[in-house]
DNA sequence: GTGTTTGCAAAGTGTTTGCAATTTA
DNA sequence: TAAATTGCAAACACTTTGCAAACAC
């Protein structure tokens, strides 16, 4: 019966990654944190910062964007040239992109699914497989 | 028993997609096709054109690779954030991707395969199902 | 000749970095 | 107070653009 507690909540996640909880962080990871399934850019984490009244610079929401990634609280995913996402969906799962729109979202666990194994050469593994649904509007 | 002709090879690519045989554009055919399969940036293919003592700026390798993708002789393949792929093989296939040398490779055509069949919204089409297998040395 | 293409340099976009000032533990 | 973090502005890598000169048909 636990209440939701979002800054405890973020304090836990930040505490688990060793990372300070500085205002700054745990104001993003709330910002981040408290809906789920959120892709995310830099730009608009440091919009919706601003619009939160959050003081926090592109910088510092950069960095923290990757220290989250390396943490693993975050994911960061590759579907356009010129800009990075982030998805707080850290499972295994697909993607779906809209060109048009540049709106990414996952697609439903099961929904695809993968069959054969690529050979990797010696000396190599495989970090990660994407699968990316690239649609247009009709 | 056709020999290669390679500057009529990439003469009639250039007629077929309706763009003028310049200099520059025969020339980049002619790095990009006379082999197979090959995945390359543009500041690559400007290396390797000046290499080639061929004359020509990186804008217009920029311009001349997006005419080729826009007229179906390269596929843009996004990777990587920060740098464009285009890839020669323009069939349905997947690819391999190493994180540390950023080298991209074609995947064995029936090595890896999909099941099932991602929901679209309406007015959506799929326009491309891009699978990535990322590697990094181990 | 007329419209297309090129090259240059400048501008643009998203991201990273260096470093002094601030904050955290 | 020692070490980590922040913000700023400058630097960065890659890409695109505007426009005059060169080229293709």
């Amino acid at each position: 019966m636990d209440k939701v507690r979002p800054y405890s909540h973020a304090l836990d996640r930040l505490r688990n990654a060793g990372l300070r909880p500085t205002r700054q962080r745990l104001a993003l990871a709330k910002l981040l944190f408290d809906d789920h399934d959120r892709h995310i850019t830099a730009e608009i984490l440091h919009g919706e910062a601003l619009d939160a009244k959050v003081r926090v610079s592109l910088a510092t929401v950069y960095n923290t964007l990757h220290q989250f990634n390396e943490a693993g609280l975050l994911r960061e995913i590759v579907v356009d040239s010129g800009r990075s996402y982030f998805d707080t969906n850290t499972s295994d799962h697909h993607h779906i992109f809209n060109e048009d729109s540049r709106e990414l979202k996952d697609i439903d666990d099961g929904q695809i699914g993968l069959t054969g194994m690529p050979a990797v050469g010696t000396g190599q593994e495989i970090s990660r497989i994407d699968v990316i649904v690239r649609v247009k509007n009709s």
